[in-house]
DNA sequence: GATGAATGAGTCTTCATTCAT
DNA sequence: AATGAATGAAGACTCATTCAT
């Protein structure tokens, strides 16, 4: 079964536990068990723990932003576009036992030192505040509050995810859902 | 050295350390030697790293909590009120060096095991609940949807506090405020 | 319940503590707290966790003194004195959950600068010695190898002791109980 | 500093100190200093310090293990071998500043929860057993009390060690070994 | 490309004891 | 006679990283 690529492994079961438990909860040692490989093959790989989250965060990035543009394409209304992106995040939040944003976890146990998380992070929310944005602009072309509007519903998505794992429950993503859809109708 | 007080100096200087850094980033290591106190005096007065973190978010709660019902209370509109409570909000965050919410960050790195905590962190994002809900009651008495369009609030609430974090910027905040005066003026 | 001396109340706690899991494996913090006392009234009373132990093993040795005396003024044989003293540890040893010796576990901790613990311990052995070389000489009235065989049957005690905590088993117990017929018998 | 080894460098020095002092009274901080490795070092080849004692407890058996079994073969008399062996006992107590059986002084601090460590003195003392139930088959080979009797020489064996440590003296190692006699030659 | 052994600094926690009241 | 707070040293164990092979 174990994939051929060490560095693959390594990456793959990385994601799984800094996702499960968060970034600062795992250790290396228990990354390289799992991912049946020795010490010296992980520093082969990667620079170090910071450099294999910042590998992780990006590769979570490149496959969400996939699914935003094509979503951005699809052919329905804007307001059903903003509830299928939440009812998207409800499955993840379902199917991961209730772990929210990868980012925001990351984010609240790193330091101003740690720069390319921190990057990471700002490109990750950033992608994020454009893809709710186009969805104002597709809702109500030329308006003028549609930036406004698109870093509010950004918001509101954050909070959804953040109060969900607090409180390991769905309504969070319900109720931001419906203010998400009563702000853009505005 | 300064002998009296011990219990109070660890709770006062771990309080600071956790809502710069972290829970998991502090040892108690450095609580210890902050407080100038010995270890062991530590733990006559906290029974784990653990039962300290639950004193400090308890301590947190307590303080809020007197905040919200006075500003429940005060003598103007609810419109007022969430300006002011997000303003206040602005305001921690620029004195915090943009640190977020202590209960979701907490949450962020602490598993199921750790029931103490969980169950502060519950307890305080229901009195918040709450809150936003007693403004809504006040702005529209016997609304049907005061409930939800206080969560509603609650979400936004919270998503400013972890976005500000993430980017170490207020404009979530702002932009959740507006937000939640829209909500609450339907 | 609570019985009015503290200092009773912390010597029956700690020989209850001390012979279940051995003198090192019990912490004073344990005894104070089972003993529904205050650390400082502990070293009103006792000098030291040796002192306390001291304590112990001055007490243990008391009690087994006397019945000691009694047996051996009992009204019957020797051997019968024997198989009655073997007998009597054999129920020790399964009220105790198989703890052995009190003096021989703590002296497996012991080393060289516990004076006042080893001092118990050859007293408490010489005593049992002397117990054993009088059965000889009632079995055997001036023969010249009493004290010899005596110190055989003390050595036989001694292992029966040590092996029935061992193995968790009361064979060791019989067994030596019928090498130390055969020999006083010879 | 010596690089290669640490393995076995622990290993030797954790069963010096083990056996002078007894297995809760060495800290592993004071056998990696004396070993000269670091902690880190220890823990890559030990589970931990009950591993370790495991390790410990199994190279002394195989040791002994070896030397029963030549004995046993050697060519001179049952009663010979058992001199031969209480004799090296005494040796051995001298040495060793009159440390007794480890397995008996390291069962006088492990709970059952110490499987491991259990399992070890069971197998140790099972062997011992054979050993001299072997000698007694040896003395009157077909014999009913055979294994009986060599229990019982498995006792006094023990006891002879448990009373040399206690009161640092030879005399019950001699004692033993003439009552094993007697006993045998009955 | 891969590895097992080694490491120093760190983790949280408990030890027996003493102090001022 | 009794107490709760304070302490330095030690307990076992884990961290992320580097090295020689």
């Amino acid at each position: 079964m174990r994939k051929p690529n060490a560095k693959e492994r390594i990456l793959e079961t990385a994601s799984q536990l800094f996702h499960e438990r968060g970034y600062s909860e795992v250790g290396i040692n228990e990354i390289i068990e799992k991912a049946e490989t020795a010490k010296a093959s992980f520093y082969q790989h990667f620079s170090s723990k910071e450099g294999l989250c910042e590998a992780w965060l990006q590769n979570v990035h490149d496959r969400s932003e996939g699914a935003r543009s094509e979503l951005l394409e699809a052919d329905c209304s804007p307001v059903e576009k903003i509830r299928i992106y939440f009812e998207r995040m409800e499955r993840i939040m379902k199917e991961s036992n209730f772990r929210g944003c990868p980012y925001s976890n990351t984010g609240a146990v790193s330091g101003e030192e740690c720069g390319g998380i921190r990057k990471q992070i700002e490109d990750h929310k950033q992608s994020l505040r454009d893809f709710f944005r186009a969805l104002c602009e597709q809702q109500n072309p030329g308006g003028e509050e549609n930036s406004s509007v698109g870093d509010q519903i950004f918001v509101l998505f954050s909070g959804a995810a953040t109060e969900a794992q607090n409180l390991r429950d769905l309504w969070p993503v319900r109720e931001a859902c419906k203010a998400a859809i009563t702000l853009i109708s505005q």
